[in-house]
DNA sequence: CGCATAATTGATTCAGCTCAAACCGAGTGG
DNA sequence: CCACTCGGTTTGAGCTGAATCAATTATGCG
């Protein structure tokens, strides 16, 4: 379940941008690393979360359990912080993190992750641009909630997983459809029947591959995107 | 439109915490104020914003303005940083600003702010606490919106606008209905018609003033909040 | 192969939206 | 002092998008 991670990957981090190497190799040294298997707890709601948390594979969803309805926040995938906040300031989850594929998650040491947040001026301002980030997307989400229509936000989603994928080959949805329906807050059932009228409008997904035929139709069927930004990687932020 | 704010004042700001007079001072020094009439706009969506800006007075919504219908995504009040990360990371904004009450706004020159976080991790952390509570506020809304109902949605925020109310004499909340339904995303129709619903429940909203009849049977009717912390202003947000 | 889980499909219900009309209170001006 | 706007709020009737419930079909997977 454990085993030591890779340095020379953990490098590239972005949290690690810009910052020195004796500092960078202190905050590695102390960390570990855990692997999850899909639909494990990383972290219930309401408990502590000790150390730095950072997803390096996988997908990990954020939601809020309430008996059996579930309530999706976020989507993170690799290189994303996982509750930087309440790691930080020692606040209980505000929601679960759960694993929904294979997942690999390296957590730096609570005590030497303080110490490098009243040292590094750098270390701290790159935590801030992660943590902004996720902010960001909670807000995109808000609005998706708010002003779309379960299909557009549907589309929308589906329309930026391709892009987001690295080759131009055929992309691929890397969760079941189950999950993505919490995470775009409607029912698996509605989930389904929107995909007919996505498909409608030129896009398909056919298992779980995303086949786009006519880009234009979808993305006016979608609506405007309510965000000026098209990539927010630059942005230090990985999440769906 | 713009005077000299008070030193003293500013001092207590949450952003200042822990941070050395010398530091505050230059910080208190590079700024300026600038009072909005209700109704005005701070910043629109897309736009740049330079300076760090903090409310120091009234209530600021943060929407998204898409031709005739608003989507609303937080209320500021005073003490809340106004859109922090647009500011640090020269994003365009993703939501307009608007003041919904006479408000008073001091930003903190950009140059400046900038030149502190590379100087205080203090003042880094400070800024970093402020914007994962504003993570934290936006997470609440997801929840609130994808497994809550309108009632009680609006049962809870009542309650909590009560809660927040310095004295124990009568909560009086601080904006038109109007604003009120565009921040619990549903219409002001809903509003009205919910308003009802809640008052069989023990909680009356009388012209702007809120009375609870019956403590318990409005928090049953709410729901459990998915939120363990009571109040979120020990995280430096003050956001409604 | 057969079982369990995931995905689709259909029928029905319901919360909240839309549209339209009535209502109300605070200014404003005759 | 009263009539008259005018924005904000309320009320009513009808519609609709998405949820729910139930049944069926696919899809892994041991």
């Amino acid at each position: 379940m454990s085993t030591r991670p890779d340095p020379l990957v953990l490098r590239q981090l972005p949290i690690f941008d810009r910052l020195g190497d004796h500092l960078v190799r202190k905050l590695i040294g102390s960390c570990s690393a855990r692997q999850y298997r899909a639909g494990t707890f990383i972290v219930r709601a309401g408990e502590p979360l000790h150390g730095l948390h950072i997803v390096v594979r996988g997908i990990v969803d954020l939601t809020h359990v309430a008996g059996d309805d579930e309530c999706g926040v976020l989507l993170l995938s690799a290189r994303d912080l996982l509750l930087p906040a309440t790691t930080l300031f020692r606040e209980p989850a505000l929601v679960s993190a759960r694993a929904l594929t294979t997942t690999r998650v390296i957590t730096i040491d609570g005590a030497t992750t303080q110490q490098a947040l009243t040292q590094s001026t750098v270390f701290a301002t790159n935590l801030m641009k992660a943590v902004s980030g996720q902010w960001r997307m909670a807000v995109r989400n808000i609005l998706d909630l708010n002003c779309r229509s379960a299909a557009q936000r549907l589309g929308a989603f589906l329309l930026r997983i391709a892009d987001l994928q690295p080759g131009s080959g055929a992309a691929v949805l890397p969760i079941p459809k189950r999950h993505l329906a919490i995470r775009l807050g409607m029912t698996a059932e509605t989930l389904s029947r929107m995909l007919q009228v996505v498909a409608n409008h030129g896009l398909y997904l056919r298992g779980r591959t995303i086949i786009i035929r006519d880009r234009a139709a979808i993305e006016e069927f979608c609506g405007p995107d309510p965000y000026p930004e098209k990539d927010e990687r630059t942005l230090d932020v990985f999440a769906l």
